[in-house]
DNA sequence: CGATTCGTAACTATTATTATTACATGAAAA
DNA sequence: TTTTCATGTAATAATAATAGTTACGAATCG
């Protein structure tokens, strides 16, 4: 698909669609060609593609919306705050990430294709 | 202590922090008092409000940077993530949700004890 | 060559959060 | 009772993070 058809898709902008897609290009999960024919591939069979593997290739962002404001306060009351909510963070965190491994684009492939059945079958069924 | 005492400890701005303290007063974590003399104080003893409690009081904020953009997408595909991802969320945040509910004022109140003594002890030996 | 498509920098717009101003209300002290 | 101090709150402004846009260069194919 071109950057043009998933920005359409997704409602949004094929530069945006690029952004983020040079992150997922860059951890080798997609290929990108230029010109006729070219646009996004992808570079590996659904079911060794997981979340985790897209979380990785955009860069880890934080996944709290909290979280430390400074990693190293002067602040001994800050201090003391980050040292007891620390490891709750990171076991969290820990926790969602594994989960993110048991997800592939085949499980997600599979849902869809699960829906679109569903989805077909209530629009000649009507009432 | 005073709205202004607090922000300068926070290093933020009165107002700020009343609008911020009026929900932990809702919740009867705190009680304010206008006037000469008045103020912020405590309604509980440091062992009986846990950081929980304050998530609760701050209204239950959503915890995590990401989430599903739509609760009930049109689309086929956002659904088929939607599900798969619902599960780990909302059991992170249960997770996470729990480890504050351990943590209590007198837990951060100990550790700041420890730490300012460490630092007075830094202090008063240096080199 | 010409149409197409990604790559990328620079800029703009939007949104959410935080900060500020202004003034009303209430309480204690002089 | 008047003055001073403090919260309560609405309205507005500033800031920062994210998303979107424009513009143009580079590569590819027919």
């Amino acid at each position: 698909m071109t950057s043009d058809e998933l920005a359409a898709c997704l409602q949004t902008n094929p530069v945006v669609v690029r952004r983020t897609m040079a992150g997922l290009r860059e951890a080798g999960l997609v290929t990108s060609g230029r010109g006729h024919g070219g646009g996004w591939t992808l570079a590996r069979p659904l079911d060794d593609v997981t979340m985790r593997d897209i979380y990785t290739a955009l860069g880890e962002p934080m996944l709290f919306q909290m979280g430390n404001a400074m990693e190293n306060p002067a602040c001994l009351v800050e201090q003391a705050v980050n040292h007891a909510l620390d490891d709750a963070f990171r076991d969290a965190e820990a926790m969602l990430i594994a989960r993110l491994g048991e997800v592939t684009l085949a499980t997600l492939a599979a849902d869809f294709k699960r829906r679109f059945a569903e989805h077909r079958a209530a629009l000649n069924q009507p009432g």
